[in-house]
DNA sequence: CATGCGTGGAC
DNA sequence: TGTCCAAGCAT
């Protein structure tokens, strides 16, 4: 009988893994929700300093609870997946309300929060709490798909049910936080997506994968499809004063939620959506130089055109705003593409190089 | 069960 | 340059 799975990852931990990730230090579940939260589909590197930032202007759970739901957006804005933040917020609240400002210790009761689902209820408990809870992320998929030789693609639900089987079956009896950062250290630092460094793995010894020659071909590759091609106005609408209107977008669909300037399809006349939408007249406008960005499941272009109120309408409407460009961290949430041109616009500095 | 939901980095 | 994909969840 050779060692078990968890022995071998614990102690490759204690030589290897990570142990002074900011939300390890103190290790307290406030901390450790938030950087789960974040940590979805979000990479270590990225998060650090949102995390920082979030932790900065909410120490505590009452706090973010009571903060306005854009304070909290602002923090999060490019970031992405902004319905985590939304959910985040309401989490929060939920906590305060329904639980007193503790958190639950039991998995069902945190599955039931929003935005907090199987594996990060189980991350939570393990890391914060030491509980005994199997995870099952993008990192423990590939680990255990290769190790327990477990083929076709991690997102179908049959493949994961096995995944989760498999989790479980590896569980220790002891150091559960330890080996819940074991296994996430070993899927990011050993056995990557690609080129994994199968010479220093410490389960390398039975693994499938490495043993039937299918490190390259497992986990399965998510079904590929192409992504359709949008295009859209952006309308930098300025008033007398040099304000830039910014909507609220609704809280489905992309950048729900975040403040924005007005979107209007190309195949739409942006005149007559301006004017529909707020009665608003403009001047002519200035083409300024098109964006491409690329989400998940589309390619957007975004087509800037700048330009003057000419006539305006009344805006009796709470989701409309005129935005001083005077300083561009007190703009509220803006989506990250549009973060980066309006900044371009309004608050580039003259290249000296060109004088 | 399939789809929608961001962004930045690696190669 | 394009392609993949990273600590998933909600509907």
């Amino acid at each position: 009988m050779s060692i078990p799975f968890a022995d071998r990852l614990l102690r490759w931990f204690d030589q290897h893994g990570r142990k002074d990730l900011p939300w390890q230090h103190p290790r307290e579940p406030y901390r450790v929700w938030l950087s789960e939260i974040m940590l979805q589909q979000t990479q270590v590197a990225t998060v650090i300093p949102y995390f920082h930032r979030f932790l900065e202007r909410f120490p505590t759970v009452r706090s973010l609870a009571e903060a306005p739901v854009d304070d909290v957006l602002q923090r999060w804005a490019g970031l992405g997946y902004y319905a985590r933040a939304r959910n985040l917020h309401r989490c929060a609240q939920t906590v305060m309300q329904q639980h007193g400002g503790q958190w639950p210790r039991d998995i069902d009761a945190m599955v039931a929060l929003p935005g907090i689902g199987r594996s990060t209820a189980a991350a939570i408990l393990s890391q914060a709490f030491g509980d005994r809870h199997a995870i099952l992320d993008g990192n423990v998929k590939r680990v255990l798909a290769r190790h327990a030789g477990i083929a076709g693609y991690p997102g179908l639900p049959a493949v994961q049910q096995k995944l989760w089987r498999v989790s479980e079956s590896h569980l220790p009896q002891a150091r559960l936080a330890d080996y819940t950062q074991a296994i996430m250290d070993l899927g990011a630092a050993i056995c990557t997506s690609r080129k994994p460094l199968c010479g220093s793995c410490p389960v390398s010894e039975d693994c499938v994968a490495r043993r039937e020659n299918r490190i390259a071909e497992l986990p399965g590759p998510k079904p590929r499809k192409v992504r359709p091609q949008r295009a859209s106005w952006l309308l930098l609408i300025e008033n007398e004063r040099g304000d830039l209107l910014l909507e609220r977008r609704p809280p489905s669909g992309i950048w729900g939620s975040l403040w924005c300037p007005p979107v209007v399809e190309l195949a739409d006349d942006w005149r007559s959506a301006l004017q529909e939408r707020y009665g608003l007249q403009v001047g002519q406008p200035e083409t300024l130089a098109a964006v491409h960005h690329a989400f998940t499941h589309y390619d957007l272009e975004l087509r800037p055109l700048r330009v003057r109120l000419a006539k305006g309408a009344r805006i009796a409407d709470a989701s409309v705003a005129w935005t001083t460009m005077r300083d561009p961290d007190a703009l509220p949430g803006l989506p990250a593409p549009v973060r980066k041109l309006v900044e371009a616009a309004y608050f580039s500095t003259p290249d000296l190089l060109s004088l």
